[in-house]
DNA sequence: CGATGTGAATCGTTTCACAGCC
DNA sequence: GGCTGTGAAACGATTCACATCG
């Protein structure tokens, strides 16, 4: 068995599994929602749409959950990846930019339900500080440094205008972020151990789009 | 697995080539600002951090619109690829849902100078029924199915909660949609024929929490 | 007997090297 | 000479088949 959070590694795990582990945590939160105790990899790939193996081959790469001639235990399941994802603990998050983007953030309940906990909100706006942001009151980029190394932040988002966005993100990787979520529609030029992973919903729509367009409608 | 019919096209291609397209759309678009008149692939290959191999080979599945010994002429370029993704003409984009993320991407000015156009808005909820959204008023989901066959929209923006999301989606799919932007952290059961481009938020910064954890972060 | 974990074979994508054109 | 378009080689991911275990 897996002991101790060996982070790194016995090998590299390739993009596609790490991309579909999340998806296997959402997939047993339900049946453990269900009452199901027990799921083969069979039912759990018929969910997701994959095929068995795939399932298996996957959940091994982060040790071997499952048991011979019985499945995965879900309960079990749900507890090891919520502790490989990492949201097994909260992450406290600095949302950057308050504007409808971030406003929608802070509304949106399901990201503290998931250990998304946005602890601290920055704007660059005067008016917009002092305002209430959920649990936050919007506080001045000024104070991001500060704020951000005090409580140990290594979670970001950003919601800012794309002109805005290097200039920032340079910021919040300089005062100890690893992560950020870029809303911007920028590629953001940050030193290699910064992980981004950007969400712009033009481009998304536009690929939407092409896969429309290729499929013949 | 599925059997579909190949109809059209020479070839399949592979899903990440049609992921790129739109980046290299991007890119030509901002290299057209700039005055740039040619790009080499190499060159465009740094700019988005492939190989110049990749770039040639991702084209040409759209056609040969290079010279050799000059390289790509960026307005062509992206003449063709706005042709090639589908945007050079607007759609016109139904947006089902006008809570946080609605009026986000209704506030969103970039999605219409990206020919996405949301011009019709619907809400289940009577006490936002009326109000102005953008140059729209939202009407109710009765009224789903006339507006979207009326105005032949193809493309929906699903912004509801989990639990409407389905059903709202198989509606929309019935009014003619083929492609689904879908907020809800749900996968949707439709039809084949119906694209669906999920962009969950919870998912993508679980994806982002392990990719630091395996990072080592 | 049923279902996992695992190496081997298959499939698809990326990379490479070069012929052909500007 | 520089750069594209293109087949062939290399690489990586998925699928398959089976030994193993409860």
């Amino acid at each position: 068995m897996s002991g101790q959070a060996d982070a790194n590694s016995d090998r590299a795990i390739p993009q596609p599994v790490l991309n579909r582990i999340p998806t296997y945590l959402r997939a047993a939160e339900d049946l453990l929602a269900d009452g199901t105790e027990t799921i083969s990899s069979s039912r759990l790939a018929k969910i997701l749409g994959l095929t068995d193996g795939q399932v298996r081959a996957d959940l091994v790469y982060f040790g071997a959950f499952g048991r011979p001639g019985v499945g995965y235990r879900v309960a079990h399941l749900v507890e090891e990846l919520r502790r490989v994802v990492g949201i097994d603990k909260p992450w406290p998050v600095a949302l950057v930019g308050y504007g409808s983007i971030g406003r929608a953030l802070v509304a949106h309940e399901g990201l503290r339900r998931r250990s998304f906990d946005i602890v601290v909100v920055l704007d660059a706006d005067p008016a917009k500080v002092g305002r209430k942001a959920g649990r936050c009151t919007v506080q001045p980029v000024s104070e991001l440094e500060q704020e951000l190394t005090r409580r140990e932040i290594r979670l970001a988002i950003l919601a800012v205008p794309s002109g805005a966005a290097q200039d920032l993100a340079e910021q919040v990787a300089a005062a100890g972020v690893v992560g950020i979520m870029n809303f911007a529609s920028v590629r953001l030029r940050l030193p290699e151990e910064v992980i981004v992973m950007n969400v712009d919903l033009t481009l998304l729509l536009e690929r939407l789009s092409l896969r429309l367009k290729v499929a013949g409608h």
